[in-house]
DNA sequence: ATTATCTATAGATCTATAGATAATGC
DNA sequence: ATTATCTATAGATCTATAGATAATGC
């Protein structure tokens, strides 16, 4: 008797451990690849290799190496994006100071268990420097000017007199992006991680210890009412 | 009569526009590609055309591509390095809180005043994923244990209880690279920026605000008394 | 003699396309 | 018929080396 396969298609040289759809055995192989050696320094030949098929293969899935990227780009952030408005709404009675924190907490958590820790690429230079990104740049300057205006109004008066919304949305931005270099060096991410991260973002705004501890509990309940993501592409986590 | 050149070796077909030696040429073009483009996606042919010369001919000034970018990474770190032992001596006996404000402020100087924004090649994917710069790595891991064991005394309680000293040193010095950031997007980093900086930093570890002023009050006489570091590189400074 | 360039090129990639092949689906 | 692979390869790079050349230095 024959071997039986269950998909469509000519098999691999190299059958696959996997069962999961192509296109995303393709993607988890890109993410690994770019996040740790870079995109630029990766070939497409070693993503066909590192799923078990060959080169040309990708280009089935895929019109370029860049629309992978692109994929993984979009990805990164639609999570995040996606509860921005839900978050501003849901902490409209509580204050700004809760509305960062809760948004700051949301988008380590993101970060910390999007798969194979793609948030790290929005930081490469090959996403600034090339024109096929510029959808996902202009999604990421969204979330960077959301980060500004409640920045802005959490503030206290000695830090917003000494530093621009612009200067301090930016310090949180990339604040919350310690999250990437944490667990690129394996350190974990956990809930008291996330809420250290958080509370920091407060302190980087003046916010005193005791309206912290406040905020951050005002905050948690208010996590455990949000839809916990379409997480649809999580089924591959990693470091 | 003939044309006057100055310096020795066969002259180039686009004669050079500036004075400066042609191997800190290099360097200048190289790092300006690498910062905005990225090490992988930056060809030698791409560092030659914009030094004025032939490709092959910056094989005579540098072993090959790693060269280049390992020597701009010493550099980055380099004069930071050189001073945090002093930095230690000199607010030995104004406690942890003037030391840890210290070295922040300095860190932020340098990577405002680094040529071409160099400090931003650290966090490159390039430059983790290559054997070729084990030295700048190990020399980078001295900083951040610096961070992380400076942080450990100024630290709060509260924050200590919360945040152990490695997340604590890499949100530090992660911290600081928001300086870098800052320049790529062409945000002025002035003295009352790099103050916002040092003092986001001991905001994270706790310190409650007329402890920052004292600190930053006590750091500021010490900071005119460190000669202005060795800038022997810095006669190409820009974004 | 030394220095710093040049020209020419070998050899090793790397991306993407064309067209064949071998499964499943209907 | 559709899907997903394969083989083969064109064409465009890109890095690094070999050896010639044209200045200055002594």
């Amino acid at each position: 008797m024959s071997i039986r396969h269950n998909r469509p298609g000519r098999p691999r040289l190299v059958p696959s451990q996997t069962t999961a759809p192509p296109r995303e055995q393709v993607l988890h192989a890109a993410a690994q690849l770019f996040v740790t050696r870079g995109f630029a320094a990766t070939s497409t030949r070693e993503i066909a290799e590192k799923v078990g098929i060959r080169q040309a293969s990708l280009y089935y899935h895929f019109a370029g190496k860049d629309e992978i990227l692109a994929e993984l780009l979009e990805r990164s952030v639609r999570p995040t994006m996606d509860r921005i408005e839900q978050v501003e709404q849901l902490t409209a009675a509580d204050g700004p100071e809760v509305t960062l924190y809760l948004l700051a907490v949301i988008d380590v958590r993101t970060l910390a268990e999007a798969p194979d820790n793609i948030g790290a690429l929005a930081t490469h230079p090959d996403v600034a420097s090339s024109e096929a990104f510029d959808a996902f740049r202009s999604t990421r300057a969204e979330l960077a000017s959301a980060y500004a205006r409640i920045a802005a109004r959490v503030a206290s008066p000695g830090v917003a007199a000494t530093t621009g919304a612009r200067h301090l949305g930016e310090m949180l931005i990339h604040l919350v992006e310690v999250t990437t270099s944490m667990r690129s060096i394996g350190l974990p991410i956990d809930e008291t991680a996330a809420d250290a991260i958080a509370s920091t973002c407060l302190r980087a705004c003046g916010i005193s210890e005791s309206h912290i501890v406040a905020a951050a509990a005002s905050a948690a309940p208010l996590l455990d009412e949000l839809p916990p993501s379409t997480e649809a592409h999580s089924r591959t986590a990693s470091p």
